[in-house]
RNA sequence: GCCCGGGUGGUGAAAUUGGUAGACACAAGGGACUUAAAAUCCCUCGGCCGCAAGGCCAUGCCGGUUCAAUUCCGGCCCCGGGCACCA
């Protein structure tokens, strides 16, 4: 035992605590094949200046997961680095005149000192920054093998062009459809950029989702949705008179073939080529195609924009009925989704029955419901719902599948379409047009097309020394940077300037963790040893893109040989959003807390525990400061009993002899770690763990306000070993100290985790609820080993019941043993 | 608009997902200690009726299933997240 203050001082404790770890390296991990190792990773930050809450809470989730597994026994990883690269460094560049390098770097400074002024477990010496050569230059590498696989390629997509400051801007740059800085309307203007092939991977995505047991539900069901597996039917409409073989077929993909003798119009992007042909010899159509370019490149815009459309003249040829319906131009078709064009069944779709009533196009019934609870009135709205064909000539009276199965082997036969599977998922374009990242390993050379940077040139390095204005990225500026000679034919060329989207980063950052050393590969052996990452933590909004990413890359590795699983995360936990005052954090919203000042006047431990007490960590939380002071007064009060308490060792509790009092509180231990144990593991609701550890306390000290014998001292031990033991987790320094007062010399980092004295859950009484007509009426106490039939008679016979049973007659008893009787009275 | 969550006292929440609604805290009010304050300790604390014993109502709203619903089903309202260039 070592003596201690009998005042809790944090800011003492935790340095000395922090010391201790330092001085003993106590988190460093090293590969171990003979014990069972713990990767335990939350998502890595943003450098955007300091912590806010949010961070707090999501590294507070981690680390108590982390040392829980290492009291488990755990050969445990938790590492930490830097999400470096990415948007807010250049406006800061632009606002404060400061390169985004330096500027990302002096935070990553700041933050690193935060995260240890917090107590978390990190192995520091694994650090890494994406912005960082040794980091991006695997990116690269990975990049270039991925090319010469024909796994990325070159292709025109549209991004938001702002005409005034001309730059590319990312969709938070456009408010309400312009330019943030410039007030200017943005356009939509299409340029060549890289894609990396997703979608060929979308069914093995979503067929590995149901391997991922330890995933929340929702999330998988969010990616399910979100690759959006359908089957369906692509066809063929021919363009009548058409006769530029490139335009005379329009192929349209339905997963409702079944409608397809309801099609009464055909509608195509404004950005088809058919359109455009139109357009030539149309000025107001030209004029309508050239409005819709003022729109935002995001699904949400098109999704609420005011649908519009109009006539191209042109008429299609319904393949089945061979009739002419015609061509129309619409604002809400998607030239990079599918062919860029759709056919329209205004009877059966609720968006083209609003078309169609704008512009006055046919709106034909051929489904008829199959049931008479559903009501087809066309006036009123489209008929969704599957039912039985009506007016589709020899399919009339088919079901949906019927009509699917004969629709399909028409146009089979008449070589005009086929069953398809089509994915909402598209390929990921990697390509940003932007200063602050990883560049791309490609040049541009007139001969050769685009070729990759050889092996040995790498890493394209990224000119930090630069200067920075609001005229978009500097790269291009910079012909040291820009002027290469091409690597197959040695005549000048030029380099890519485009940079990669942050998420090429993140996707594999839990890789390099665990070799970010090795200098001649991107992985080694080390990397199969850690992988996959045991525990993933992280904000719930990263649910679909950096997830399906990640897991995406984690294939894409496999492929190449450098990791042996399928999946790079076995167990997610999604944490909910920090909110203040009801809205995300974040720093352009200027709503973040900073946890700093609590730290300051109360120490980590208690802002560590009140982040973990607020609320369930998978639920939102809008934080407010008041609420803290109870955590610490917890805190002052756990550390009051345990220094004012003279140790004693005990090594066989089950061999005590106890009075009553004393066996109460061995069951309030147990119980407590029993329950505290599996919340913990399985729950992982940290927020009860505190709660039920309250509750020990306030039963020990109630114990030791009646106590003044020494045979007491054994179960008083017993009982805030336990408390401090199933504490140390949430507040690690504060535990540390107080476990060696207790009287143990070594570091409660590596104790082992209590176990469950089973005889001490023994209990001869149980509570048993009493209802009439499920309305509690009494509580009784009866012996466990109670015959159900007795326990009945003993309901029946309950004063309190019987006032309400006498004035009618008791039609059934419910009996749930050892928990409640029902009497049914009417 | 589409996809995914959430809604329980004055506040954060609990109830292990069909079996005692409000554990554990915060705030508030009252009291003890103190010259005073802070700290600490004790009591009250969902609403209505009642001196009390007790009763009735109550988990966003409406309806359903059940002996029993915060929990399951149907419909609606509100809030949050994501929608492919914020990370």
């Amino acid at each position: 035992m070592s003596s201690i203050d009998s005042q809790y001082l944090p800011q003492q404790v935790e340095a000395e605590a922090q010391s201790y770890w330092q001085e003993n390296d106590s988190f460093r991990a090293v590969e171990d094949p003979s014990r069972e190792k713990f990767y335990c990773l939350a998502m890595f930050p943003y450098p955007s200046g300091h912590l806010h809450m949010g961070h707090v809470r999501n590294y507070a989730i981690g680390d108590v997961i982390a040392r829980f597994q290492r009291m488990q026994g755990k050969n445990v990883l938790q590492p930490m680095g830097w999400d470096a690269f990415g948007l807010p460094a250049e406006n800061a560049a632009m606002q404060n005149k400061v390169a985004p390098a330096k500027w990302t770097y002096s935070n990553i400074d700041y933050m690193r000192q935060q995260l240890k002024r917090l107590g978390y477990a990190y192995d520091w010496s694994r650090e890494l920054a994406t912005c960082h050569r040794d980091y991006y230059r695997w990116e690269q590498w990975f990049f270039t093998r991925l090319f010469n696989k024909g796994l990325v390629y070159k292709k025109e997509a549209e991004v938001n062009w702002d005409p005034v400051d001309q730059t590319v801007l990312a969709n938070e740059q456009v408010v309400d459809g312009r330019g943030w800085r410039s007030g200017a309307l943005v356009e939509r203007r299409s340029i060549p950029q890289w894609f990396v092939r997703i979608s060929q991977f979308s069914q093995e995505l979503l067929d590995d989702l149901s391997s991922l047991e330890g995933w929340p539900e929702k999330v998988k069901t969010m990616q399910s949705n979100w690759i959006g597996r359908s089957e369906g039917i692509e066809l063929d409409f021919e363009v009548a008179g058409e006769t530029d073989a490139a335009l005379q077929h329009l192929s349209v993909y339905t997963t409702r073939p079944d409608t397809l003798l309801g099609v009464t119009y055909v509608a195509v992007a404004p950005q088809h080529p058919l359109a455009a042909k139109a357009a030539k010899v149309n000025r107001e159509l030209a004029d309508f195609i050239n409005q819709q370019n003022n729109i935002k490149v995001a699904e949400a815009e098109l999704a609420t924009m005011e649908k519009l459309g109009m006539d191209t003249g042109v008429k299609a040829i319904h393949p089945i009925s061979q009739q002419q319906v015609p061509i129309y131009v619409a604002n809400f078709v998607l030239m990079s989704y599918g062919s860029g064009a759709v056919m329209a069944v205004p009877g059966h779709d609720q968006r083209d029955w609003e078309f169609a009533r704008k512009y006055g196009l046919d709106i034909k019934q051929v489904i008829a419901p199959s049931s008479k609870d559903s009501i087809c009135d066309l006036e009123q709205a489209a008929y969704i719902d599957k039912g039985v064909l009506i007016n589709s000539g020899e399919f009339d009276g088919l079901d949906f599948q019927q009509a699917f199965e004969a629709i399909a082997q028409y146009l089979n036969a008449q070589g005009k379409g086929e069953k398809t599977i089509n994915y909402r998922l598209r390929d990921w374009g990697v390509s940003r047009q932007r200063y602050w990242g990883a560049p791309i390993p490609m040049i541009n050379c007139t001969a050769c097309g685009a070729v990759p940077v050889p092996e040995e040139d790498l890493p394209v390095l990224l000119p930090e020394d630069v200067e920075f204005d609001d005229s978009g990225s500097p790269l291009g500026r910079m012909a040291e940077f820009v002027d290469v000679d091409c690597p197959q034919c040695k005549r000048p060329a030029q380099r890519e300037t485009d940079t990669f989207d942050t998420f090429m980063e993140s996707s594999w950052y839990y890789a390099r963790f665990t070799c970010r050393d090795q200098n001649d590969r991107m992985l080694d052996a080390r990397a199969n040893y850690w992988l996959p990452v045991d525990q993933y933590i992280g904000g719930i909004e990263h649910a679909i893109l950096h997830l399906l990413y990640a897991r995406f890359y984690h294939k894409l590795m496999r492929d190449e040989g450098l990791v042996n699983s399928d999946e790079p995360f076995t167990r997610l936990l999604t944490q909910g959003m920090v909110l203040k005052d009801g809205a995300k954090m974040s720093k352009s919203k200027g709503n973040t807390v900073d946890p700093m000042p609590l730290i300051e006047k109360y120490g980590a431990d208690t802002v560590r525990m009140f982040a973990m007490f607020a609320s369930p960590p998978d639920q939102s939380l809008d934080w407010s400061d008041s609420g803290v002071e109870g955590s610490y007064r917890f805190l002052k009060r756990v550390w009051k009993t345990v220094a004012g308490h003279d140790p004693v060792a005990c090594d066989d509790y089950a061999a005590l002899e106890l009075n009553d009092e004393q066996k109460k509180l061995r069951l309030k231990t147990h119980q407590t770690l029993e329950k505290i144990t599996d919340d913990y593991a399985r729950r992982q609701t940290f927020n009860t763990v505190i709660a039920a550890t309250m509750e020990l306390m306030n039963a020990t000290t109630r114990f030791l306000d009646d106590s003044g014998s020494d045979t007491d001292r054994p179960v008083v031990q017993e009982a805030l070993e336990t408390a401090i033991l199933v504490l140390a987790p949430i507040v690690p320094h504060f535990s540390h100290v107080l476990w060696n007062h207790l009287g143990h010399p070594d570091p409660i980092i590596d104790a082992p985790w209590p176990t469950v004295d089973q005889s001490a859950l023994k209990q001869d009484m149980a509570l048993v609820v009493l209802q009439v007509n499920g309305k509690l009426r009494d509580k009784i106490e009866v012996p466990r080993s109670i015959k159900q039939e007795d326990l009945e008679q003993l309901a029946l016979e309950n004063v309190a019941v019987k006032r309400f049973i006498s004035t009618g007659t008791v039609r059934k008893v419910i009996v749930v043993p050892e928990r409640l009787v029902n009497i049914v009275v009417n």
